[in-house]
DNA sequence: ATGATTTAATATCGATCACTATGAAAACCG
DNA sequence: CGGTTTTCATAGTGATCGATATTAAATCAT
């Protein structure tokens, strides 16, 4: 997995992924089939792992928490040295998309997944009147989805943490603040 | 270029360059040397491309309008299709920065040019008075750099034009709003 | 019109790719 | 302890990669 995040899916070669892991590649293939599968199960763990963190975030007292979190998870995340920097599932999505069609399937899959997983903390939010009852939460999870891979695509440049971080907080200003006044449930808001 | 845009730096074959140029092997290496030399003309191009319509939304009359100006026109552009969807500076900086150091810093450059732009104008409306004067210029376009960068993640996923625009709106909302009073000037404002 | 020079395509280079057949070593079982 | 099975690395497969030597066509000057 590491290999791949670090060099996309064509640029690793068969001897980086047996040198890294340590094994010949008659093991490999016994093991995955072939470069694709190898490369699909890396993405499923790497997503296991994504969810794991996103569901942790989404159990947050408020909406807001739950996305600012979610976003400051990642920035750290991203830039941490025990791994490549970035989202391996961004760099996944454009480096092996147009070449095998499973691959590209998979990853749509699971970053819709991650996104509806947005959408309904976001949506749970509007229910509970923490946003006003017309916010566009697709819209929103689409943003905050688009803000992530922005970042990993910085984390990679070279981006400092530090920076992340301040463009987590800008990003947080987006977020549409509650009807003024607290608690208020069913309340009508202009836009 | 388009060749580069759709299939990455990698998984584009010289049988598929020279099929789309038209031209055979040996004329492509008498005029840019090698494929990373191509590669480059094709970035340069691109990016002069860019640079052109960026300097148009900068001359709007705000710093709001040339931000939104922006993304709305990447928003079209990114899902025009008359091209590979999604923005090739994107494509290039996943797919060759871990193969050639030339192209991985010619891509640093050229980016940390674009969003110096977008800062300066930015920056220009904190002194204009538009903005807050407490604005974090920096953060703000590197903000707008990443939306500008999942806009093209998602694009090349195949989300709508439609949704693509919504989402700048919704971006929009992250925007520092002026002082209350009108044209104010040298106010102070509270974060 | 003809020979000199340039232009570009065919055919091919060594290297490397993903992938596998073969053979040795180790583990298991009677 | 010996025979069988499983495990895994070495070595090599055809295919394709990026890059070029050779050769044919075309242009231009004389």
């Amino acid at each position: 997995m590491t290999v791949f995040w670090q060099k996309g899916y064509e640029a690793a070669s068969l001897q980086d992924l047996t040198e890294a892991m340590g094994i010949s590649p008659p093991s490999l293939y016994a093991a995955f089939g072939d470069k694709e599968g190898l490369f699909v199960a890396a993405v499923k763990r790497y997503h296991a792992q994504a969810k794991a963190m996103g569901t942790g975030c989404q159990e947050a007292a408020t909406a807001r928490d739950s996305v600012e979190g979610l976003l400051t998870l990642a920035a750290n995340f991203f830039t941490d040295p025990q791994h490549p920097r970035g989202c391996f599932s961004v760099m996944a999505m454009t480096t092996a998309a147009s070449t095998s069609e499973r691959v590209q399937q998979i990853l749509c899959e699971e970053r819709a997944a991650a996104k509806e997983r947005l959408r309904g903390r976001i949506q749970r939010g509007i229910r509970e009147g923490e946003l006003p009852p017309d916010t566009d939460a697709t819209a929103l999870a689409n943003l905050y989805g688009a803000v992530l891979a922005g970042m990993s695509l910085q984390a990679r440049e070279g981006a400092s943490r530090k920076a992340l971080l301040a463009m987590v907080e800008t990003a947080m200003r987006a977020w549409p603040e509650a009807p003024k006044r607290a608690g208020a449930r069913r309340e009508r808001a202009r836009a």
